[in-house]
DNA sequence: ACTTTATAAATGTATATACAAGCTAATGTT
DNA sequence: AACATTAGCTTGTATATACATTTATAAAGT
């Protein structure tokens, strides 16, 4: 389970506002942010408590807190007489955590392939504005891509994106790399809702998902924050006889 | 606000393990109970850490560790200077929590109405014990309801209850109380799964629904656990057209 | 009557200390 | 070489203490 330590414990909140927030909601926010942005990967150890005591010159107790709530979040794991790990990424994933679809392909060993349909700049429209909570003159990235599981169409994927949050949006491939895995290293998500109904899906949206026009599918319309500025809007089409949504809650 | 504070203090685990368990996590479990139970009503008072202290004869911080995370889990909430109170019981919910369509008709301003199509006991057929990890010829329960939204079937309520962990229920009148209400006090929920996809209902669900044939609906199948043992397992029908899910998620 | 000021109560955070319990690796013994 | 023991580091819990912040209420002043 164990890897090396990472070094820098020094400056570790230096680029973290340093007046308003407690130190373990800071310490919590600093670890957090190291995770969601990739650079501590999952089963990397964490320091341990006493270092994080040397290091910053805290009481353990308030270390213990921010790790402890960290883990009850799920971002951590730790284990008595080890140390403190970060999480695998859907280890008791929290609800309907469906964000990354070639992930969800690959964990069912199913052959993951994406086309993508459309990539473009320009300004939000009034309705793109609401969604994202921006002015209309303001810079977005619209793309409408295509997901396949096993050479069948999973998911029929529009996105809004906010340009200024995700500058490098355009130059991305698709094909490649979801957009959420870029999304996530360009501007952690925070917060987000979904929406989820059943539609008949139009004539051209049956033709992509090559289905017949009497299929239900499942729309998820999803928003998601960054601090308090929306990242991007998406609205993701699922074929009901291929897709269900799972989800698991406690207490 | 405030109401007035409960008074038992004293033997309050006396329905309680006494030895494996952490005393913050027995607090946390007596209260949570309390509530789940109903038997402490939203926006009850609960007593402050000072009352527990004087009554357990713990230290502070042990009691605010059992509020603060009874908190951040939604159960309670507390205003500094105020005191702790139970949570509403939506206010900053979970993922896709609903579970008490009475209630979520009730919060839109809508007029709900019940029909009890059946209701009758009998042995587990073999998928019914699948479903809800019991033997064959153990007792159940069967019934379907029909949830009405001003007058519009909003929800087909197929369920399944084993009917050791809830003995009563058959006894009940569900169209003056969802089931969902009896069996929370009966056997508190303390895990559950759902499944969401989309579908297209049969002629009679159709004709139950009002709706066309070629309307798709949403079909929530959910289990819910109380311990270690699931108390029901139930099939939810809603046309997609009068109904959506909603989920809001952080960190 | 109204405003201001003090006071008390409640939660929020931080620290120091102590001991329990789990895991690993070094050490010692057979 | 194989095994048992021990020491050290880790997290887990519990306590006592201190001070800050927020809120409501009571008292004092105008």
């Amino acid at each position: 389970m164990a890897d090396s330590t990472p070094s820098l414990l020094d400056n570790f909140f230096s680029d973290l506002p340093d007046t308003p927030a407690p130190i373990y909601a800071r310490l919590k926010q600093a670890i957090a942010h190291k995770v969601a942005s990739g650079q501590w990967q999952p089963n990397q150890r964490v320091p341990s408590e006493a270092e994080w005591v040397k290091a910053l010159n805290v009481s353990r107790m308030t270390v213990n807190r921010a790790l402890r709530e960290l883990t009850a979040e799920g971002v951590l794991t730790r284990q008595q007489g080890l140390g403190t790990f970060v999480a695998q990424k859907k280890a008791h994933s929290a609800l309907f955590e469906v964000h990354n679809i070639a992930e969800e392909v690959a964990s069912r060993g199913g052959v993951y392939r994406a086309e993508q349909l459309q990539l473009l700049r320009g300004k939000a429209t009034v309705e793109e504005a609401v969604n994202l909570g921006i002015r209309t003159n303001q810079e977005i990235f619209r793309s409408v891509i295509l997901h396949f599981e096993n050479d069948l169409p999973i998911q029929l994927e529009e996105r809004t994106v906010n340009a200024v949050l995700a500058p490098d949006y355009g130059a991305q491939d698709f094909t490649r790399q979801t957009p959420y895995v870029y999304l996530m290293q360009a501007a952690p998500m925070t917060e987000g809702e979904h929406l989820v109904e059943a539609v008949l899906p139009n004539e051209r949206e049956c033709d992509l998902l090559q289905i017949s026009e009497s299929e239900p599918c499942l729309q998820i319309k999803r928003r998601t924050w960054s601090g308090d500025q929306i990242v991007t809007a998406a609205r993701l089409l699922h074929p009901g006889s291929r897709f269900q949504l799972f989800g698991h809650f406690s207490r």
